[in-house]
This record gives C-alpha cells, sequence and structure tokens, in this order.
DNA sequence: TCTGGGGTCCTAGGACCC
DNA sequence: TCTGGGGTCCTAGGACCC
C-alpha cells in the first residue's frame, strides 16, 4: 500500500534515557524509589551496609564541598534540585534528600546495553552522549503503515516496541520523539517526559512547538535567551514572527538564519553513525585555591597527572596529537587557555607534559587557581601521513603575559 | 554556598603563502 | 614601490551541550 501523502521523507527519533543515572541508581537500591535522591560529587558519599544488612545513605545536608548535582530523581526536581547546580545550594533546598556518588562505569554499562537493545530494531543511530541518541527510522520496516485511520500508528508502535526492548534489557524507561528531523524531535522527546512517546509532522509545528520557550531548542542557551527575551521574543512562535533580516541583523549572519530556520522546525542535519574525536582532555577543580607559589609541589603533581592520564587516554584509544593546550581557571571562575602546535605528534606523558609546560609560562600566575587542566587536539592515528606544515616559529610571549621569574620555572624540575 | 568534567563548533585576527 | 585578494593554519575565547 502506497504511503499516506502527508508522511514526511524521513522519519527521525530522539530517544532520551528518563533520569538515566538517578534510575540506574535505583536498580541498585530499589528501597529509595519514590525519594529525592541526588548523584554528585566525589567518592566519599556511597552507601554503608550495616551488621544488619541495611543500608545508611549519605544526607545532602551533610555535604561540604565544590560539587555540582549530575542528576536527581524527580522527586527532587520537585524540591527544586536540578542538573548542574551546586550541591551546597541544593542541600538548602532539599537537605534530607539521598547524595549517592556518581560512579560512571555503570552508567557506561547501562547505556551499551539500551543502544544494544535500540540497534537490533533500528541500526541507524547517533551517539549523542552516555543516556541519549538520534534514531534514522525511514527504512524501518513498517514504519509507514498506518494503524486504523492514524497514518502515524506505525511510527507509534515502533516507538512503543523500542521502549519495551530498552525496558526489558534494563529494566529503565525512555522518552522518544518522533519527527521528520532531529531539532523536532529533540524537542519532541521532552513534551511527554518520562516514559513518554510523541509523534509530530510540520502540520503541528504551531500547535506543538511554537508556544514553547525559546530554551527548548536544542542551540539556545541561557546568553541567547537572554538576548532574544531583551528584545521582546519569549517563544519559539515568536522568533518564527521576526523576519530574516531582523534576525540576522541583531544575531549575525550565520546564527540568524540558523534561528529562522529552527523556528520553522527546519533542519536538514543527518543522523551521524561515526565521527572521530577532535579532542581528548583532562582537567581537575581543586577542593582549594591552589597557588602556584605557595602549593608548587602539589600543583606540579597534579599537573603530572592529568598528563600521565591524557597519555593514557591517548594511548589506549590509539591517537597521537599534535596540539597540547592547557586550561586554567582562577579564583574569580575566570578562564584562560594556551595551546601550541608541535611539528610531529606526539602521544607519551614527558613529551605531553613538556609542550603543555611551555604554555603554562604564558600564562600570569598571581591569582590563586581554582582548576587545572591538560588537552590534546590535531589527533591523527599511528599510521596516518602527516597532516599540515611545519610550525612556525612561536612568537615571542607580548610584554603583558611575561610570567614572573618564579613562575618561569614553575611545575619543572618535578620528574616524571 | 557559587558554579564538575568531557566535549563540539564558531568567530576573529594575524601569519604566511601564492 | 605600491597594491590586491584568496586560502590555510594557528591561537584565544566563548556559547552551547550532555
Amino acid at each position: 500500500m502506497q504511503a499516506a501523502p502527508s508522511l514526511p521523507e524521513r522519519l527521525i527519533a530522539h530517544l532520551d534515557m528518563d533520569a538515566f543515572y538517578a534510575s540506574v541508581e535505583l536498580l541498585r537500591y530499589p528501597e529509595l524509589k519514590g525519594r529525592a535522591v541526588v548523584i554528585g560529587g566525589r567518592r566519599e558519599h556511597a552507601p554503608r551496609t550495616l551488621a544488619d544488612g541495611t543500608r545508611e545513605y549519605s544526607l545532602l545536608r551533610d555535604y561540604t564541598g565544590r560539587g555540582v548535582v549530575t542528576t536527581s530523581t524527580y522527586a527532587a526536581r520537585d524540591l527544586g534540585v536540578f542538573s548542574a547546580m551546586g550541591l551546597m545550594k541544593a542541600a538548602l533546598r532539599a537537605p534530607d534528600a539521598i547524595l549517592l556518588p556518581t560512579d560512571f562505569d555503570s552508567y557506561r554499562h547501562y547505556s551499551r546495553l539500551f543502544k544494544a537493545a535500540v540497534a537490533e530494531i533500528a541500526p541507524v543511530i547517533e551517539d549523542r552522549g552516555i543516556d541519549e541518541i538520534y534514531i534514522d527510522l525511514t527504512d524501518v520496516p513498517g514504519i509507514r503503515e498506518p494503524v486504523g485511520h492514524d497514518p502515524l500508528g506505525g511510527a507509534k508502535a515502533v516507538a512503543r516496541e523500542i521502549k519495551n526492548s530498552v525496558l526489558k534489557a534494563t529494566g529503565l524507561t525512555c522518552s522518544i520523539g518522533i519527527t521528520p528531523n532531529k531539532l523536532l524531535s529533540k524537542i519532541a522527546s521532552e513534551l511527554e517526559k518520562p516514559d513518554g512517546v510523541t509523534v509530530l509532522t510540520m502540520e503541528d509545528l504551531e500547535t506543538r512547538i511554537w508556544p514553547l520557550a525559546v530554551r527548548k531548542v536544542n542551540g539556545i542557551g541561557p546568553k541567547a535567551a537572554a538576548k532574544l527575551a531583551a528584545l521582546g521574543v519569549e517563544t519559539v512562535g515568536d522568533i518564527a514572527g521576526k523576519t530574516l533580516p531582523w534576525l540576522v541583523e541583531n544575531f549575525g549572519k550565520s546564527y540568524g538564519a540558523w534561528l529562522h530556520e529552527a523556528s520553522h522546525g527546519r533542519d536538514r542535519r543527518p543522523v551521524v553513525t561515526y565521527s572521530e574525536p577532535v579532542s581528548i582532555s583532562r582537567e581537575t577543580t581543586f577542593e582549594r585555591d591552589l597557588h602556584a607559589k605557595q602549593d608548587r609541589a602539589l600543583l606540579g603533581r597534579i599537573f603530572t597527572q592529568l598528563c600521565e592520564q591524557l597519555a593514557g587516554d591517548l594511548s589506549r584509544k590509539g591517537y597521537l596529537s599534535r596540539t597540547i593546550g592547557i586550561k586554567l581557571r582562577f579564583e574569580g571562575f575566570v578562564t584562560v587557555t594556551r595551546d601550541l602546535t608541535l611539528d610531529l605528534p606526539i602521544a607519551d606523558a614527558a613529551a605531553i607534559r613538556h609542550a603543555a609546560g611551555l604554555c603554562l609560562k604564558r600564562v600570569d600566575l598571581s591569582k590563586r587557581l581554582r582548576l587545572l587542566g591538560v588537552r590534546a587536539g590535531n589527533l591523527s592515528h599511528p599510521g596516518d601521513a602527516l597532516r599540515g606544515r611545519p610550525a612556525r616559529k612561536a612568537k615571542p610571549a607580548a610584554a603583558s603575559e611575561t610570567p614572573e621569574a618564579e613562575s618561569l620555572s614553575l611545575f619543572e624540575d618535578l620528574p616524571l
């Protein structure tokens, strides 16, 4: 039978696991179901099993430190605790919430399980991190079959089949949006969360998408939303009501044109099933701000450790890097980066540390440091032909960047 | 009581080459 | 000696996302 004429050429799904990290923890600690639980912080908050077999949990009120909320259960969200919120602030809102440490190994395990379950039904999958994926359903058998008088019945049936398969493989629920493109599907998957299915066509744009706040669009962040609000633009429909020249005038040629397309629900991006990484990095925020001079030895050890971890990541994944960079965050949250492109790609810790050390010399280190990071970019594989021409001679450091004498030797003469 | 760690992409200026 | 334009690479910062 011929597909209904209103069905779009592409059918793209966005699948988002519901409160993923928190839900994985509830599998392990089912007695916490229904309670306000917050995931975040460093190791020390693991539950303790008492002699009688009962478990004792840490409470959010007892937390001290610089951690943030990674995820929270829906009960915790009802108390105003959301992702990326500082744990100390979260403790003020929900002092009796249970605090669990993040256990990435476990989340990665369930991530592999749910993705494999989806792949058995629809193999064209784009990874968007540990808890979400895009799926191109265009060629899945039965997707365009109407059910009764519903031309979208086939799509809804496939969505339910995928959700059942994920639940069976992991014990976890997810939400799925199916629309003609990635942009709309990403929005749609959120509309019926948790455990929801939302199928939209272009005909639903005005009623379902236009009333939404601009922040619901993937790619409109806090800065763009604030600027839009200042211009009297609150909803996606408000954007669609503006002309292309108006948007370009206020947001630039590229972003303005994208806003125009996005507000009209247009997006031609394909589902990309494989991509090479652009960079690999390691960074750490200190428990307290450290000073280059007073805490020199400690900083040196941390610096060396970051380089060793990065070297381990590179070799484990089979990459060489020709551009090594550092990231510094000072007290007050001012962030600075420096990088250096080498003649030849490297991967070992000593070479990374040397290059990163050269970057470090270009930064004024008189302020206390909150974070230190090391990054490897310009990645290649060991047998690849060299890309680019040899790096030119580095220009001398600008006068304003010339470090103090003691900074010059900072972190050096500490052997790996 | 401020704000983790791991990423991608874009912009913009200067160097350098043709 | 002056005047170009195009293209790529490098670097720094910033917005945004999970």
